[in-house]
DNA sequence: TAGATTGTTAATCGATTAACAATC
DNA sequence: TAGATTGTTAATCGATTAACAATC
């Protein structure tokens, strides 16, 4: 069964959602209710919820801590995955302090730099290796993924060497499309493509 | 004229490759070539360049400079809209340095916090704040939207501040849903649901 | 001309919304 | 019972893909 990225979206913020009722002791939660709070249909939230095999109870909705655990279990939060930062500048450093992506199941190991000043420097147990080394640190930790915040003119020049060293899933936050064989999965993060969201729209009224 | 979330996010990445095809100083570009890239269909190309009132030759494509350019009129690169970042945290500083927003007709003017420490240090020529100043420079200053990085349990707290403060868009970088009245838009930026993904998808070949 | 590409329509596919019986 | 909610089917809507005439 294929979950679509739109329904992999919104199960990320419905979890959002659950955390919160999680903490405020709130023990269940209906499909209005979380309808209400993204302004979406309610009949959608139940039909995204049946792709995790979990049952709701007429009159009272789901029980918000089964809902949570099937929805990381479903997204799977559980089986982490390890991964390695390419390119210790400003963005690469941010993400490597960013605490909250172990609790999503992504734990970062190491950043990876070829500036002689940026090596062997170190933030949240976290160190910076030179990328030359990259290659047998990918063999030994089994490393299959890697975040991509080098500078944009490197950025092909790079893959490719990761492709070589074994990659399998590059997170690219460069502004590049990069070239890479089929079987290679490629994410582009585009930043501004989300904000552009609603401050494009707004042109239509113009 | 309505551009949905799809198209924009696909001619983001159309203006990724132009701005490559400007520096390698080629003129023209077919639809085939840019689906090729993207691994797309090259249909779905044209489409969207139809939302540019763009027109392309046949046999030889749309020229580079112009569809480059046509992009960021539609998506409103020039009419620079300003931004405060409201926390001064590991990613409020990181957004802060991250220059490139600025291409895209983002201005981030200045950054906000409460701890006193961070208060009066100085990035990239934006300065930190005290929060209790802000809604003074959003009339000031003309500033509608805010990017919300303030650590989790303030978010909905610091949210009705800025609603209060006449702040009209939020990019909300936190884990959280906010409530706000309806003229308030919000985009939820959650940077691991596109990294599930591609981590995600491989579950169905269990 | 032959071949590549655009622009556009029609066909397909998938996602969202509406509706409602079943349940407690 | 009355009312709220689930689970699910049908209807609608929108996005993608296929096909092809027109163009150069």
């Amino acid at each position: 069964m294929n979950i679509s990225d739109k329904v992999i979206n919104r199960l990320t913020l419905y979890h959002c959602i659950l955390t919160d009722y999680l903490e405020k002791n709130i023990e269940y939660i209906s499909s209005p209710q979380i309808a209400n709070l993204l302004k979406i249909d309610d009949s959608q939230v139940r039909k995204d919820l049946k792709y995790l095999n979990n049952i709701g109870k007429c009159r009272v909705g789901y029980k918000v801590v089964e809902l949570r655990e099937s929805i990381e279990h479903t997204l799977g939060f559980q089986n982490t995955k390890n991964c390695f930062i390419v390119g210790a500048g400003n963005l690469g450093l941010a993400l490597a302090k960013y605490d909250d992506f172990l609790n999503y199941g992504l734990n970062i190991l190491a950043l990876f730099d070829n500036d002689p000043i940026k090596v062997d420097m170190s933030l949240n147990d976290k160190k910076v290796f030179h990328i030359g080394i990259l290659p047998d640190l990918v063999k030994k930790y089994n490393v299959e993924m890697a975040i991509l915040t080098v500078p944009k003119k490197y950025a092909q020049e790079v893959t490719d060497f990761l492709v070589d060293a074994g990659i399998k899933y590059i997170w690219n936050f460069t502004p590049c499309i990069l070239k890479a064989p089929d079987d290679i999965k490629i994410w582009n993060e585009n930043l501004m493509s989300g904000c552009l969201q609603f401050t494009a729209h707004n042109k239509k009224e113009e």
